[in-house]
DNA sequence: TGTACATCAGTGAACGCGCGTTCACTGATGTAC
DNA sequence: TGTACATCAGTGAACGCGCGTTCACTGATGTAC
């Protein structure tokens, strides 16, 4: 049973977070103010600390937030693809990201841009990050299980180098098909996923921080073609081939 | 001739860049304060105004200087490699990079990082961030000047989307060699080598900004692999092929 | 070479601003008998 | 259902801090005659 109290609790606390997030994507996260927050919602500075313990728990919320709603915004638009399309599921998770990206300037920032000063992430940050990531580890997971990629085989060190990562869609795999997924993903097409995961996030980071200036006059087309060029070499298909198999 | 004056406002000048640079290692650009730069060097904060006009005057100072610094290293870490030895100066630059991102992270976040709050850079910082770059671009200039790339033809708007790349390639060309450039880098290449820049600089933001914690274990390993892979995509040789050539 | 004036460096006080966080307090809401 | 006490929300003042920038002023260095 929820009292008076209970509501107007969830209510102020949904407020400040509400408040929290137009000013980050106004000021930016090293400009957030806990002041402003309370000003905004129409309390005095003090008050907020019933509800939040500090800035940085603030901030640390926020992280959250974006992180969740980025990877929502992905998951939606990878959804409707075919699910042996999957280049055309990989081309609709970039696109999505970069879109969310432009819209969100400062959230994008904030997530993926240098730390905020003063401020360290705390690990509860860590397991929200992987929301986005998932969508393009499930693409490359779906497209490879099982099948061993044509390579000179990875060193010892390199396969224990990204054991992280592997365990990570490991347990994606076996979270959706209930079964041992051993062996599911060549190592090389784990490696091959997170190189190709650094250089969408660079390749964005770059047009987001101003350095395509001068080389680079059409950032889209820019990010297209090299997101066409990741699905090459992650051997996700071609688009006559994913419309063949259906 | 210079006065007593002139000397003196030299090396004032020079002790409050010294100043600031300290700073800027020690706080990150962010918390990076004229009153503390000031304190330092054993000054009155309005006197500061003699030789800098504003805070954000020193802060783009200070760009211009690390991406000279940058640079400076790069190009010194790659000029003892054979001229023919391709992958070697790939790698030799790409290394390079890395350490100096890792001994100078507050610097790196500057350069690479997301904009400074209330900061807009101007375009006097343009030229000297080309001077890291330029070097992977001579590189790969080297490789494979005159020669097509066998790869299907990219559109009109591809080509004009590169031009800004091209034109600096080229007058890096015509600079060293003397000669007319036109059509000595095939656009594949132009294109291959700002998608290996994007890259490159992807995987070291996520490694400084802590996005490849839980991943990757070794994140040097990480870094050589992925410029391995760049440097065959840009077909840059084996090491074999340009110990022969020699 | 010496003097009169102009230029410039550095001082110290001030303006106006904003921040995070603490703390004693008032007054409203909730709870146990 | 009514009263006595406990819990919690919000206030207002304060602490202590730091910042960028301006401005009238003193005193040293440079320059023109």
């Amino acid at each position: 049973m929820s009292t008076k109290r209970d509501q107007a609790r969830s209510k102020i606390t949904a407020d400040i977070l509400r408040s929290a997030r137009v000013q980050l994507a106004e000021v930016g996260p090293a400009a957030l103010s806990l002041r402003a927050v309370a000003r905004d919602i129409g309390m005095v500075s003090s008050a907020v600390y019933r509800y939040v313990a500090s800035r940085d728990e603030l901030l640390t919320a926020l992280i959250v937030q974006c992180y969740d709603e980025l990877g929502e915004t992905v998951e939606l638009a990878e959804a409707p693809c075919a699910r042996t399309d999957y280049r055309g599921r990989w081309r609709a998770t970039c696109h999505a990201i970069r879109v969310w990206a432009l819209q969100h300037p400062h959230e994008y920032a904030l997530l993926y841009g240098s730390p905020v000063p003063g401020y360290a992430a705390p690990e509860t940050t860590i397991s929200p990050a992987t929301r986005p990531t998932i969508v393009l580890v499930r693409i490359i997971v779906d497209a490879h299980a099982d099948s061993p990629a044509a390579q000179p085989p990875l060193s010892e060190l390199q396969i224990a180098n990204i054991a992280g990562a592997r365990e990570f869609a490991i347990a994606d795999f076996r979270e959706r098909h209930g079964r041992d997924p051993l062996g599911v993903v060549d190592d090389e097409y784990v490696i091959r996923t997170l190189s190709a995961w650094t250089s969408v996030f660079g390749a964005l980071s770059f047009e987001m921080f101003g350095h395509l200036v001068g080389s680079i006059l059409d950032y889209e087309l820019f990010y297209n073609d090299i997101v066409e060029r990741l699905a090459d070499s992650l051997e996700l298909g071609t688009e006559v081939a994913a419309i063949l198999s259906k």
